[in-house]
DNA sequence: GCCAACGTTGGC
DNA sequence: GCCAACGTTGGC
């Protein structure tokens, strides 16, 4: 099993919207990117995902996901009314791919950046580098849980 | 709203 | 293949 994180705009797609989908489950569609989408093909059933809310009041981890349904073909490339159109794809070759994913847990709070950049197990992380616009994102085991462990101490989740 | 950093595009 | 221009991301 892997690690990752992946980012959103909760104005799009926050951690309640899916929690509150049918399933607490939703199609992670969208990524147009291919160092992103090359990671996304290589994510199994079951690997876990901090999302991660960017752009917004209060930017951080906020709640895990897990993969629900591995990659596929991304149907949004193939609709000329999305904004994720691609008119370059086509169904032989698909450029871009999707994962589902399932709603795991929601954090009491939210793990701040200024808590993250705390921990020497991230000071590789490309997510705290200046920068970083990748929206998904391995992290390693040790990483992954330092996070936790992280949370724990502030009372944010309960290991 | 600002602006630095980055990925992509397209002319050459 | 180079690289400038452009659009987008994302923290502040």
């Amino acid at each position: 099993m892997a690690y990752w994180l992946m980012k959103t705009e909760p104005a799009e797609c926050s951690i309640d919207d899916i929690a509150g989908a049918p399933d607490q489950t939703m199609r992670w569609d969208g990524v147009r990117n291919y160092q992103a989408r090359n990671f996304i093909r290589t994510m199994a059933l079951g690997d876990q995902i901090f999302l991660y809310h960017s752009s917004c009041a209060h930017i951080g981890i906020v709640g895990i996901v897990e993969v629900s349904k591995s990659a596929y073909p991304d149907p949004c490339q193939y609709d000329p009314s999305s904004a994720y159109f691609d008119p370059k794809s086509n169904a032989e070759n698909p450029r871009w791919d999707a994962v589902d994913v399932r709603f795991i847990d929601k954090f009491n709070a939210v793990i701040r950046l200024d808590q993250l950049r705390q921990l020497s197990a991230l000071a590789e992380q490309p997510l705290l580098r200046k920068g970083n616009r990748l929206s998904v994102i391995p992290f390693s085991a040790e990483q992954w849980h330092a996070v936790l462990q992280l949370a724990a101490a502030e009372n944010i989740i309960r290991l």
